[in-house]
DNA sequence: ATAGGGTTAG
């Protein structure tokens, strides 16, 4: 089929190397059957290879495949086997079977423990992935250029600013600081962390910058609520020569959603099209409907989807919920709903966005029947958590949470704010009541949620003068959005507030998301 | 002839 019939192993080896390198993965796992049809076995030269193949086309049982040859031959504790092994269950999202190839090794290197590194990472599971940093150099393995990009991006992820400011450090101190994934991945590990001065600032003395440095920082500053410097910055991007890509697009369209800049966010659209040739992908029309539907134009939305070429996902249909549940377009957003539901059944945030809408609306029979529908497909929703770092360490809170050691005085310092805000204006919306609530399904009051409770140990625990930076792995809640804001405006504090859809930077009674989220 | 990285909305 490709090699003249007496090719060797060695020639084979070769080729499937240079497939696999030119991204031809369906032809680099051609050669290997045709290879092995000629009678001719697999060494450690051809497995890793074919293990970045199956592993970059999604392909498991492939993958699986190659696990169990290789343990026949005897391949497994080869070191560059094994590492490939372990990279290629990373990249298919399986820490665990990584983690168990990672624990039989009898040899490991920098590569080895990057690897699973990277796939902890990539699982979404920073916590592990920064105990994986921790244990290479108690093993003994000096970090590389490789590893330190790799636990920045999940100082990022878990919001571990100290964590990563101590990596900053190491990796000054290491030398590192010239290789582009580094200075990268430090920019974005400061601008998710809420200290976007230190991103730009790293991102000044940078001698070299690449698309994604500029993405990254682009982004940075749309997601800190400074969506027209993120345009200004995509103006000195295309100025300096850099071109920008599919990912810079979201970027920029993220950017101009979240300030409201409607035209802009139409022209970028279509200059992305006209100007780079780049096919807007369903990320792009999430960010086209979310900028659209903030704006209340729903229709807009819809026609632009209705004219899209591409295959919509579920991300699209969110986004346009999100629009239907600030614009209270029930209809709408029913339909949408069904959408979501029809590609992604699990998803709990069309039940939790339309139980909202209809709260909202005081229509509470809609609101029980969707509950009931939830209940009744067995869908759960992710329970709310929000945290908050003093002296490195983390305290985590769920509702209605007492199992702090400081629980009683974090209780009555809630009672003390909300007293105060109540002074200053505030009112309950108890609409959002439904925002949060106990696993067992148990409606709750909105007093306790579990972004309040950080709130209230952070004005306990965080020194006057720093602000407080409060994460929290869902969207606020809306009541606790208004009621959050007054405290930093009643207590004289800058609040921080990071939820799963972008930054709350909270000061003398405003807030940087402009009170859409 | 072989292995690992950084940016990505909701």
């Amino acid at each position: 089929m490709a090699l003249p019939a007496g090719a060797g192993l060695v020639a084979y080896n070769a080729a499937i190397s240079r497939c696999a390198r030119a991204g031809l993965y369906p032809r680099a796992l051609a050669l290997f059957r045709e290879m092995r049809g000629r009678g001719l076995r697999a060494d450690e030269y051809t497995l890793p290879p074919l293990l970045n193949s199956s592993a970059l086309l999604r392909a498991p049982p492939a993958a699986a495949t190659l696990h169990a040859l290789l343990l026949r031959a005897g391949l497994a504790s080869h070191l560059h086997v094994a590492n490939a092994l372990v990279d290629a269950y990373a990249k298919l999202s399986r820490p665990g079977a990584a983690r168990a190839v990672f624990d039989e090794m009898p040899r490991r290197d920098v590569v080895t423990w990057t690897s699973l590194l990277t796939g902890l990472a990539r699982a979404g599971a920073h916590d592990a992935a920064v105990r994986v940093y921790r244990g290479m150099a108690a093993a003994g393995v000096d970090p590389d250029e490789f590893a330190v990009a790799g636990v920045l991006s999940s100082c990022a992820g878990s919001t571990m600013l100290e964590l990563g400011r101590s990596v900053h450090a190491a990796a000054v101190r290491l030398g590192f600081l010239p290789f582009l994934s580094v200075g990268n991945s430090l920019v974005s590990m400061y601008a998710k962390t809420g200290a976007l001065r230190d991103a730009r600032t790293v991102f000044d003395a940078m001698r070299a910058r690449c698309t994604i440095t500029w993405t990254a920082l682009i982004v940075g500053y749309a997601q800190n609520g400074r969506g027209r410097q993120s345009l200004e910055i995509y103006t000195d991007m295309v100025r300096s020569g850099c071109r920008p890509d599919y990912v810079t697009f979201i970027g920029l369209l993220f950017a101009c959603s979240h300030a409201g800049l409607v035209d802009a966010g139409r022209a970028h659209f279509r200059s992305m099209v006209t100007d780079y040739g780049i096919a807007p992908g369903p990320d792009h029309y999430a960010c086209m409907v979310d900028l659209l539907g903030r704006a209340g134009r729903l229709e807009e939305a819809m026609d632009l989807l209705n004219r899209s070429s591409t295959e919509l996902d579920a991300t699209v249909w969110k986004a346009l919920l999100g629009g239907c549940r600030v614009h209270r377009n029930a209809e709408l957003a029913e339909r949408a709903a069904e959408m979501v539901w029809r590609l992604d059944p699990a998803d709990a945030v069309p039940y939790v966005m339309l139980s909202n809408l209809y709260s909202r609306e005081r229509r509470w029979g809609d609101v029980a029947r969707i509950r009931a529908l939830m209940k009744s497909r067995g869908v759960t929703k992710e329970p709310g958590c929000s945290w908050v770092g003093v002296n490195g360490v983390m305290h985590l809170f769920h509702v209605e949470d007492r199992g702090h050691p400081r629980a009683a005085e974090i209780y009555r310092k809630v009672e003390e704010m909300m007293e105060r805000i109540r002074a200053g204006g505030y009112v309950p919306d108890t609409d959002w009541a439904l925002q949060d609530e106990a696993p067992d399904g148990r409606e709750r009051g909105l007093a306790y949620h579990s972004e309040r409770l950080a709130v209230a140990f952070g004005l306990l625990a965080v020194p006057a003068a720093a602000p407080i930076r409060v994460f929290k792995n869902l969207r606020v809640c809306g009541d606790c959005h208004a009621a959050i804001k007054m405290v930093a405006k009643v207590y004289g504090r800058e609040i921080i507030l990071r939820d799963a859809n972008c930054f709350h930077h909270m000061k003398d009674g405003a807030c940087s998301c402009g009170d859409y989220w």
